[in-house]
DNA sequence: CTGATGCTTCGGCCAGGACCGAAGCATCAG
DNA sequence: CTGATGCTTCGGTCCTGGCCGAAGCATCAG
């Protein structure tokens, strides 16, 4: 019911390096504890104290405390999107300038496999994104994605069920643009399904402390022989 | 290829509220002149050229001089989607909080009709989506809708031809959360066909120096004939 | 109980940046 | 040419808000 923040107060929000941050760590729906959002926000633990106050003030992450430790995540998957829209615009932006301090440098293993909120991203989202296109089990736009009639049944053998209704409540297949790789991979009900998937076959495994995914020997075979990846 | 901006640095572009009005101004994807911004931003002229300076230093916005005025607007449609996502997040934050000082309050003709980037919204816009919705038109969901089959016989009769191709470009129907009715109107390429074809009936005009839209007196006519709706 | 750990509050420092008015350019009208 | 208008640059003021360390609470381990 209420009249909401300004849009300023939120892009205000966002506009700390740290609170960014903070957010971008959060990016992947986890739910961190203030330490490791101090970290992670490179500031003082009572810096990121104040920091993140604000932010669950302000309605973008939410809380829970457990003992005696708080855990922090994204209040919605609105946030998320907000984040994505803004990362999109901030990687197309100025092409120009000279890159004052950008992310410094990717680590490896992020850059092969980590999770993007609730699906895969990374080389290893983007080859997967690649060779579903590739395979005809889907089509992929701009800014939304179909399942072909053949991708449906594929979907099927693969372990995934076809949506039993709420056809519209999430969007079913959507693109994402990859951090890294600067091209598209599978978000959307789809991505989801196929991250989660992934893991109960055993395929892949978060790591500790980070948005990074491990990709186990069992899952090196298994994305080689059904999506044709061989994962260096 | 360049690194791109650090998300904080949109954030804080968008978080200042002199800038966050001027964008706001933008949003309906028209150009305006340095001085119709300062006054929407509520600073003065010199002012108002540095924010727009750093706007558009930031990618946010371009700008076109032509005689002695310089037109700005929107860089892309991204940006739009990055502002619209984030004026949901901003509708839906905080509602402990009493409102600082939001929008004092909404111009009877702006909360009439106006548009949305290139779609129309307030109460028409929120209007005709009920409308659509109710005749079984369009099915709409969260993050996107659909056409139906007897939907696509009735653009076509209301003057709105099937796409030809492209079929996943932008997206063809998309909710946008309408700011001023806190309920969802057409966006996407529906959304801008609906609002060019009612254009070229002649039922709307938009306002000079306004994002508002005035329904003519055969708009009046049309929209109770078509939509049914009674425009008080 | 005592001590360690996680987190927040407090006090104080400091820089960035938002703001304005006046002056300086550019463009157009005459 | 002169004067009006649109916009930017410059100079200077002021205050918000980010930052830290130290101290204060809470929780858990022993």
């Amino acid at each position: 019911m209420s009249a909401g923040l300004p849009i300023s107060e939120i892009g205000a929000l966002v506009g700390d390096p740290g609170r960014a941050n903070m957010l971008s760590a959060l990016f992947d729906g986890r739910a961190l504890t203030a330490s490791e959002l101090a970290w992670s926000g490179g500031v003082a633990a009572s810096t990121a104290s104040e920091h993140l106050a604000k932010l669950v003030a302000g309605g973008l992450i939410s809380v829970a405390k457990q003992g005696r430790h708080r855990y922090f995540r994204l209040a919605s998957p609105e946030i998320a999107r907000m984040l994505e829209s803004m990362m999109v615009v901030a990687n197309n932006a100025d092409p120009a300038e000279p890159r004052r301090r950008a992310t410094p440098r990717i680590a490896p293993n992020l850059r092969r496999a980590r999770t993007c909120y609730d699906h895969l991203a990374g080389q290893l989202g983007v080859g997967i994104a690649d060779r579903l296109v590739a395979q005809d089990i889907v089509v992929l736009g701009d800014e939304a994605g179909e399942l072909t009639q053949s991708g449906l049944a594929w979907l099927e053998r693969f372990g995934i069920a076809a949506e039993p209704s709420g056809r519209t409540r999430r969007l079913l297949c959507r693109p994402c643009l990859d951090w890294s790789e600067r091209r598209p991979h599978l978000a959307g009900r789809l991505g989801a399904a196929l991250c989660r998937r992934c893991g109960e076959l055993g395929w892949i495994e978060r790591e500790r402390d980070s948005r990074a995914v491990l990709v186990t020997p069992s899952g090196l075979r298994g994305f080689a022989e059904v999506f044709g990846l061989s994962l260096a």
